[in-house]
Formats: C-alpha cells, structure tokens, sequence
DNA sequence: TTTGGGTCCGAATGAAGTTCGGAACTATAT
DNA sequence: ATATAGTTCCGAACTTCATTCGGACCCAAA
C-alpha cells in the first residue's frame, strides 16, 4: 500500500503556525480591519491586550503584511477593468516592469505559464484609454503581442482566505 | 475637422469630484491606512480635524469602500497563485456563483469577454489542490471547460490609483 | 453688503491603542 | 515529582489618537 503519495508542495514562504482564534482574528480584519481591539476582544472571547499581542505576531511574522484602504475604482474614473495577456520574445522583460509599475492604470502584474508570458490586471477611464494603454506596451521592446479580456461584471474581489486548508 | 470626437465612457457610477489633496491623502490610504491623521495632516500641510472630515467624506460617498488587512496567501499555506478561464455553455450561471463564493481559494470572479466566459482568481496549496478546485468547477453544470495559467512570479498587486486621468 | 456653503483651525473630550506586572498553563529537563 | 523556560492571558495604568465643537476665513451668489 503506499502510504507516502506526497504530493507537490511549494513552500519558499514558511507557512505560519496558526490556531483557530488566529485564522477567525485573520478573516476579521481581512474584511475591515478599522474595529477596535475592545470589538475584536468580544467576538473572539479575548481581552483587548491579547487581540493586540495577536496582531502584533501576526503582522511581524509577515502574515499582515499591511493595512490598505480599498477605493472604488469606478468613482475614481476608471469604471473599465480589463486582463491583458502580454506576449514576449524575449524573458530579459523584468527591465521593463519598472515602467509598466510607473503606469496608473496598471493593478498587477504577473510572469504566468501558458499561451503567454505575463498577465496585466488593468483599470481604464474607457475603450480608448485601454487602447492607448495597450498602444504603449504594444510599443516596449520584446512585448510582440497582447489579447484582452474586458470584465462585464465583478462578482468577487478579495484577498487571500485564512480558512484552514486540511 | 472634428473636433467633437466623442469617446464612450461608461458613467455607471458618477466619478467623485476630488482635488489634489483627495488624491494624495487616498494614495497614502491606499498604501497604509494605519496612519494617524495627525501624520497624514504633517504629509498634506493640514490640521488632523481637516484630515478627519475629508476621510469621512471620502466615506460617504463611496470612495474609500473598505479598510482591510492585506495578508501574505503564502504564509497562509496557500502560495500558488493561478487565474483560470472558464468556458460555459449557459449564461444563466449567476446562480452558481454563489457557490463558488464559498471556496476559499477563489478570490476573483469575473465575466468577461473573449473565448472563454469567466475569469477566476484562485490561491492554492499546491498543484494537487488546484487539479481537486478545477474537477470541483468541472462538475458544475454549464461549465463546460477550463484554462489555466498559474503564476510565477507576482511583480505587483494593488488597488486601484487616485491618480488623476487626464 | 449680505447670505450660505465649504473648508479650515485650535481646544477639549472621550475612546482606543499600548505598556506593564503578574497569574495560569504547558512542555521539557533535571 | 520538581524546577525551569516559554507562551498566553488578564486587569490596571498610561499615552496617543479619533472625534466633536465653536468660531474664523474664503468665495460665490443674491
């Protein structure tokens, strides 16, 4: 029987050890991270000091890595989501990544496997404003090609789950 | 010549009318929100009441959605990030969608145009936990196929910028 | 000039973050 | 069994911050 099937498990990042308290304190704060300790303290049947020696651990190990406020992209004029799959010849790119983070409407950034070579998450006042966007990767050297995928509606945006995986 | 040359822009919901110092005070809410509004009073040459009743405007009229905790998905046991095409059959697949809000390795869901219908963010353990999440998706009615492109490398990930547009 | 809306400031108040000392518990070693 | 070290927790004290308030200032419309 074999017992040892071990499946692939990439881990650069140390996972963190984490109890249930921790994972519940996690998803909390994930999705508003503005209540205070006192609230916090209450829901987890903790004191207010513990909820912040938690936060404390969590955020030196790494695991907060930092608290954002969420803007609507919409309301700040770009109401026009898109994912551009960028084609490249060459893989000496990561030059050119230090201007597509210069460029507003750039979200993120990713070297992926596939058809192509990296994906763009991209947020645009109109069609024209991505076109001029794409006019000017289109016009980076080794960036031979891009296909785009327009977002009708978003269902869901949101970061990484503390749910216990196993 | 034409000089009305109209681009479309879609207007769903009415863009905020914001000044300098809304854009720059959401920058650095943007960034980290943990800030006191004395500091971001120091940054922005104002007093922290100044500071305050902007933020509550911002607020209120929907600008600043949320203030979340940003977390590390590696850490949290969960590193391989992958963005996976859907293909369906049926458009009437919103009911599903509630479904898929419940695993929580899918971040993302979007509609999209293209070849394939929806576009998904997901955060695996590993490869074997994506190949279970894919059979799962498999095995809802309408969805008749997947395309995956996993990530190697994620060179930037954040939220929309207040940078002014034009 | 007057009125109203908007934005700002300093001062005061109340709430929240933060630090501290010590108790309770666990695990390991002696 | 006892001692030691490490972890996590609590209540109390302290410090910082958020929030409110009254009034000044500016600008534009009446």
């Amino acid at each position: 029987m074999a017992e040892d099937s071990n499946p692939v498990r990439p881990r650069l990042a140390p996972p963190a050890r984490l109890d249930d308290r921790d994972r519940t304190l996690l998803g909390l704060l994930a999705e508003d991270s503005s209540r205070s300790y006192a609230e916090l303290g209450k829901l987890l049947h903790l004191s207010a000091p513990a909820v912040h020696e938690r936060v404390k651990r969590l955020r030196q190990d790494g695991v907060i890595k930092a608290n954002v406020a969420v803007l609507d992209g919409a309301k700040l004029g770009r109401p026009l989501l898109t994912f551009v799959h960028v084609d490249t010849t060459s893989w000496a790119v990561t030059r050119h990544l230090l201007a597509l983070k210069e460029l507003p409407e750039v979200e993120e950034i990713h070297t992926v496997t596939g058809e192509s070579a990296m994906l763009l998450k991209v947020r645009t006042r109109d069609t024209q404003a991505l076109e001029d966007l794409l006019e000017r990767i289109h016009s980076i050297e080794g960036f031979t090609g891009t296909r785009s995928y327009i977002a009708l509606s978003t269902y869901l945006e949101r970061g990484p789950s503390p749910v216990a995986t196993e």
